[in-house]
DNA sequence: TGATTTTTAGGGAACGTTCCCAAAAATGAG
DNA sequence: CTCATTTTTGGGAACGTTCCCTAAAAATCA
C-alpha cells in the first residue's frame, strides 16, 4: 500500500529545513538544531512516518549496527539460550543479532567468516570451531570468542572453565566408588578445547593412579547422532562392564541420547552404567533416570559476551579479557552411588 | 592489522579500467565484459583482498539480503530447528538471516516490527502473537507467516493443520479410554490460533457427546515455567482424579515440565494421569515416561517457509499460498491405555 | 573498404545518510 | 548601535555501489 519511501529529503521540504537540519535531528550524534527546527522536523517526521534508513547511514559513518553470533548448533538448549542472552543484552542497544549455526562444520565456518568479511559487522561472538586464530583476527571486526582457547591470547573471551567443569565431574565419580570412567568428546572442536577437556581427564587419571586406557576415550559428534553412535560403540567394546562403569560426556545432548540408546539395549543408565553429563540443559532434569551433569551458566556467559563486545567497540585498544566461570555440579540419578568400597580390579 | 578497507576503486585503478566494469564483474547483473577486462579484474580483487560491500551495493539496488525470522521462543527446539530449517535454505540464496525471539511479548514482537520498518529487510517470516494483520502488511517487505491465521487471507502461510492436530491427540484419548480431558494452552497465542485448538476441542466434546467444564481449560505460557504452574494448578483442582484422566498440553516443553512437577508430587503421568504433547521435540523421547505427543514437521515448515519468501520476493504480485502440515501421532508412555470398558462416571 | 551493428568501456548521477565548512542569524558586551 | 562571539543553518562532498547513457572499439556484413 504505502511505499513511497520517504527519505530525509521530504521531511526537509515539509518542514521547511535543509537536510542536514533533519540529519541533526535523526542522528544520534546530532549538532545543535533551534527549538523551533527541531519541532517542524519532529511534527514532519511524524506526519510522513519517516523511518531513518540505517544502513544507509552506515554507510556514511561505517558502523552497520549488526552483530553475527557464530555458534556450533541453534537448536541445542545450550546454545540458543546463549544467544538470547547476547541479543536480550545487544538489542537494547541498538544492534541486530545475525545467527549463524554451524553445525561443527568447518565448511559453514568458514562461510560464515566470508559473511564477515564481506557484509561488515560491528562485531562478532563466536564459538570457532577452527584453531585459526589470525583468521578470526582478519575478519575486520571486533570479536569476541565463546569458549576457551589457549591460542587465542590477544582476543577477549568467555567460557567454562573446562578442567575445572571436567575435574569437578570426574572427582564426583570418583568419590561415588567409580574407578574406570570412559570419555566421550569430540574431535570436531578445536585441538585446544579438545585438549583441555582430556588434559584433564589424563591429569585426573595420573594423580588418582589409574591406568588411562584409549579405548575408553571416544570422539564422537556433540549431538544426538553422535550419543547414539557413542552408546553402540561403548556396548561393542567386548567384556564392557569390566572396562568401565562410568561414562563422562562432552555435553547433555549427547548423554542423553546415549542414555536413551543405552535403554534400548536394557542397560540402565545410574545402575548398570553410571552417566554424567556436561552444561545442564533443561532437559536434563526431565529424562529418565534424571541426568547427574555439570552446570554451566549460559545466560551468564552470553551476557559476559556481549558486554565484552559492546566494551570493546566502544574502546578498540583496550587489552583482550578473559573470563572464565565455574561449573557446578548438579547431583540427580544417572550416576551409581557405589560407595567407596568398591575397588579397582583391574 | 590489514585496516586499510579496499573499495572498487582501487580495484579498478590497479586493473587499469574504470569501477563502472569492476562493478560489471562483481556485482551478480553484470553486463559484458571482455575476456581481457575480466582476467585483469579479478586478479586485481584477488591481489587487494577486495570484498564487495553489500549494504552499498543494497543502498543502490534497494535490496539489503537480510531477512528477518521472528519467532516466539529461540531457545525452544521446536522453533529453532524451524529457524535452522530457513536458514539452511536462505543463506545458499545469499541472504543472512537475522533472528528475533519475542518471548511471546507483544511488547517485544512491536520490537520487531518496529526494526523490520527501519531497516528494510528483503523479507520477513513470523510467527506472529498479534493478530493485527494490517501491521504485518505495513512493514514495507513480503512477510511470510508461520502458523495458521484466518484473520490473514493474502499472506503466504505455512503451519500445521491445528484443529487437526489436536483432532488427533483427542481422537487417540478416546481411543485409549479417556473420557474427561483437560486442555491447557496459551492465552499469549493469537485469538485464532487459541480459537481453532479450543474449537477443535469443543467440537470433540460435542461429538463424542462429553460435557464441557471451563474448570479444565488451563490457559498457560508455553514454556517450563508455564509447564510447573500448569501441574500446580491442575493439582489444586478439588478431587482433581474424579474430573479429569488425561491432559492435552498445547506443546511439548509444556507437557515435560508439567510431567516433571507431577512427579514431584507422586502422581506418576501415564498411570494416574495420561499426558499428550504437541511438537514431539527431542527431549520427548528421552523423558520419563517418555511423551506420547503429535509430531510437527518442523523441518518441513521452516523450509516451506523460505520457499514461500524466496518466490514471493522473485513475484511480488502472486497470489498468497497456504500450506497445512498434517501432525502425526507419535505413540509413547506417557497416556495409559485404559481400553473402551472405562465408562465416564460424571 | 566502408557502412552498420554489436560489444565493451567510462563518466556521472543516484541511493539515503552524515560530516565538514562556511555563511547567516542570534546573542551579548561595551 | 556596533562589533565580537556563539549558535544555528544549508550546501556540497563523501561513503561504496549500481545504473543509465553515450562514446569508442570491435566485429560483422555487403
Amino acid at each position: 500500500m504505502s511505499k513511497p519511501k520517504i527519505s530525509i529529503h521530504e521531511v526537509a521540504r515539509l518542514a521547511g529545513v535543509s537536510k542536514s537540519t533533519v540529519s541533526r535531528v535523526v542522528s544520534e550524534s546530532g549538532g545543535s538544531v533551534s527549538p523551533k527546527a527541531l519541532e517542524a522536523v519532529n511534527r514532519a517526521i511524524e506526519q510522513l512516518g519517516y523511518k531513518r534508513n540505517v544502513l544507509a547511514a552506515g554507510l556514511r559513518t561505517q558502523k552497520t549496527y549488526m552483530v553475527l553470533v557464530m555458534v556450533p548448533d541453534i537448536a541445542n538448549p545450550f546454545w540458543s539460550e546463549i544467544a538470547r542472552a547476547i541479543q536480550d543484552k545487544l538489542e537494547p542497544e541498538g544492534y541486530s543479532v545475525v545467527i549463524g549455526s554451524t553445525d561443527w562444520s568447518e565448511f559453514r565456518e568458514e562461510r560464515y567468516y566470508e559473511l564477515a568479511r564481506s557484509s561488515r559487522f560491528d562485531g562478532l561472538i563466536l564459538n570457532s570451531v577452527t584453531d585459526n586464530i589470525d583468521l578470526i583476527k582478519d575478519l575486520g571486526a571486533p570479536g569476541v570468542l565463546i569458549g576457551e582457547r589457549s591460542a587465542a591470547q590477544d582476543i577477549d573471551t568467555v567460557g567454562t572453565d573446562t578442567r575445572q567443569a571436567a575435574r569437578v565431574a570426574l572427582d564426583y565419580l570418583y568419590e561415588t566408588g567409580h574407578r574406570r570412567i570412559a570419555l566421550a568428546t569430540s574431535e570436531h572442536g578445536s585441538e585446544r578445547y579438545l585438549s583441555l577437556r582430556s588434559q584433564a581427564y589424563k591429569e585426573f587419571l595420573a594423580e588418582k593412579g589409574l591406568p588411562y586406557d584409549p579405548e575408553l576415550v571416544f570422539s564422537v559428534n556433540l549431538d544426538e547422532e553422535g550419543g547414539r553412535e557413542l552408546a553402540q560403540r561403548f556396548l561393542a567394546l567386548p567384556n564392557w562392564r569390566d572396562k568401565a562403569d562410568a561414562l563422562l560426556c562432552g555435553n547433555d545432548i549427547l548423554a542423553i541420547a546415549a542414555m536413551g540408546e543405552f535403554r534400548a539395549f536394557g542397560i540402565i543408565p545410574g545402575v548398570d552404567l553410571s552417566i554424567i553429563g556436561m552444561d545442564d540443559i533443561p532437559a536434563a532434569a526431565q529424562t529418565y533416570p534424571s541426568l547427574t551433569t555439570v552446570r554451566k551458566p549460559r545466560w551468564r556467559l552470553g551476557t559476559a559476551a556481549a558486554e565484552f563486545l559492546l566494551e570493546r567497540m566502544r574502546n578498540p585498544g583496550k587489552p583482550a579479557e578473559k573470563r572464565l566461570f565455574p561449573g557446578e555440579l548438579i547431583i540427580r540419578d544417572s550416576v551409581s552411588r557405589k560407595r567407596k568400597n568398591d575397588e579397582d580390579k583391574s
